[in-house]
DNA sequence: CATTAACCGAGACGGTACGTCTAGTCTTCAG
DNA sequence: CTGAAGACTAGACGTACCGTCTCGGTTAATG
């Protein structure tokens, strides 16, 4: 039944107010430029009562993040009648997604993949279908086109676009249609026609999810 | 005939000690530890000297970079026998050229290409083969034992490895043998199969290069 | 009632040890060459403590001199039987009070006086009679004797000899008992014998202290 | 006859324009905030060509300060009948020479006079009768009404006079007239009515000047 | 008349202090 | 125990000057 630890109770109040200066900083001077000391300024907190909570600055952000406001526009389904076309709307959705912050709040969330691969799953949750994944529903709906034999594994789609798109992006390179045409054109398409046999137990990455979790969907 | 600005003049063994300090420091402390403070120290130098060249600590780094002794190991050609080998292999040279310095070193150099194209080339000049191009002579082998069509564009390979392995590194996965071969066997190699037709100036990433150069070679 | 402020209070342990490394430093290299970075370094506390506490080098001297242990020998009496003979020991006294730090260090209580006045008070106080006032003992004495006429204003004495000595130190000339006797015989003695009538309210100088205070004494 | 030393001699115009600037400087910014680089800056000299001159800021600063332009107005008699009429109207002169320049100058030519006594006369004959000294002719005229002895010796005055007077300047105090009347009655005129015999070799202070000069002056 | 030594400006150099900032930790008092 | 407040050590930041030096170039007297 678990004594409550004695003492005063942390303040929910405390914190979410903290998070939102942590949000709002983050937007006004970027991830590098954000100080522990500045957010307790903002916040009016003591630097103790963030440290508290969180070690190290990452943590903290990756908090904010977390308690962002849950993205309100439903996750729209995707289905233009042709798997390169739904492909393709995905690739726009995950750069609208990568647009939405700057270029250091992206390489943020990559980096906080690294310790904290639940985030993932965090941010598809909070900010709806990012584009990163590629539903089953698009597969199917391929499969039943004749465009993918059964079974196709998505892996060469969320392994590849995720990774090629943001690294375009981080060096400022355009990714533009002609450049996402190009990636479905001559490399996803033709990947996931092949349907390798690969391992099912990859660990996954920040754009590749939990195959684990898709394998059970697949097997389904 | 360019009248020598007036005044002492730089002192280039200065400057090459300082960026020697700089990558030894990077080695031991990682991109983010290093300071400024410590270079100077190291180096035996005063931080006017260090300031007076180089404004940020990215434009120091990056100038060590492309001081960086020039790679002694020769370009060892690669020429396994099939395909997959070599391409096995050319990951696997990447991976290692990753390797060298650490994660953060990695991130610096992909956001210094965001500003310094040109120090793509540098690296790829100074470093040697860094397995993140696919060579002409591994294309050629496979075109002449029929594994792939001829005129087959190296762009699935330079496009997508490049970025994967970046990203896994980054997000702190394994990149092991089993990933590689899951990736060359279920994208890369489907991919490159197909020579799809596409826009043959895409604006060059990171580590898909300068096609253009590329393709001159290629058909000469 | 007066709440005590909130946060955590300054440690008089470390600023009483932070003066004593400030007195130490200036006893060794002088007030010229005194940083706040060796004393910081050399009372192993962190610069910002110092500034939090002091603005400027010459505050903080300051507050080390007024922390400066209270002279423990007794101020002794001064009785030598003659006028012309205490004179001349208080002017020996005197000298020996300046002589106690080097030359800088006279000028700089000499422009510390120039903002607070009270810290000639604080120096009488804490560094007991330097020889810059005329005790009323020994002019009382003087009138008893009949050399002076009862009534006779210390004001000749306090205004003239601290700055005629102060400057011939600072002026690296010799103050010698040939000097003070020349002094005495025919600046002094024959200005104290006038007895001229001048405002009492004059503004008190460094060295000619607050004739108000001595006039009351001297009237009780 | 020593040979001019081979060698492009010195550039005396670029001595003046640097001791122009150093004046400059002096009374923008004052002594102490004065920098060798901003006087090379200013006088677009090298910070070499300075240093080949003086060794210190105190030298380059007594150099510009001899160097200045030789006080046109003239030395103004002084006669206002009376004994007490001269002194107060020395008194004020001198007041008015300090006043000139400011609080760190005066102590600036002060300290000079640690090191380099030949500046007092040469400050006395670039800026004229400063009023530290008791001219001949003010004795003189009141030896013949009879306010004072033949024979009086000037030390009294020039001793006591400049400085008391650049002590209080330095502290901050009111120079008046109310304090100079204090002054020139209760104690310079006593102390010149009594003729002591003092030693006549005593060194010279910076206020007090060359006995060895007035005496022969006296004798005459 | 050529040499040459000292001059000149510019500015690099190793140092060092400046005054400010942030990181983390710790201490006090109030709830 | 939690909270705010804020002191504490540690040390980097970027700037400024210090006094020395090294350049390319100039200027006069010497040889």
């Amino acid at each position: 039944m678990e004594t409550r630890r004695a003492g005063r109770p942390r303040d929910d109040e405390r914190e979410s107010d903290i998070l939102r200066a942590v949000a709002d900083l983050l937007g006004e001077v970027g991830y590098d430029a954000l100080t522990f000391e500045a957010v307790a300024r903002r916040a009016g907190a003591s630097k103790a009562t963030l440290y508290r909570r969180w070690k190290t600055k990452r943590e903290m952000v990756i908090a904010a993040i977390k308690a962002g406001p849950a993205r309100a526009d439903g996750p729209v389904d995707i289905d233009t009648g042709s798997l390169r076309g739904d492909l393709l709307a995905l690739c726009e959705r995950l750069v609208q997604t990568m647009m939405a912050a700057d270029g250091s709040m992206s390489l943020l969330l990559l980096q906080a993949g690294l310790e904290d691969p639940e985030l993932c799953e965090e941010i598809e949750r909070t900010a709806g279908p990012t584009g990163a994944r590629l539903p089953a529903s698009v597969l199917d709906a391929a499969i039943r086109r004749g465009e993918l034999p059964s079974g196709t594994d998505p892996f060469p789609f969320e392994e590849v676009v995720g990774a090629t798109i943001l690294l375009r992006r981080l060096n400022g390179l355009a990714v533009d249609d002609r450049y996402l045409r190009a990636l479905v054109d001559s490399v996803i398409v033709p990947a996931l026609r092949v349907t390798a046999s690969q391992p099912k137990d990859l660990p996954a990455g920040i754009f590749s999810g939990h195959p684990a979790h898709r394998v059970d969907e697949e097997t389904t």
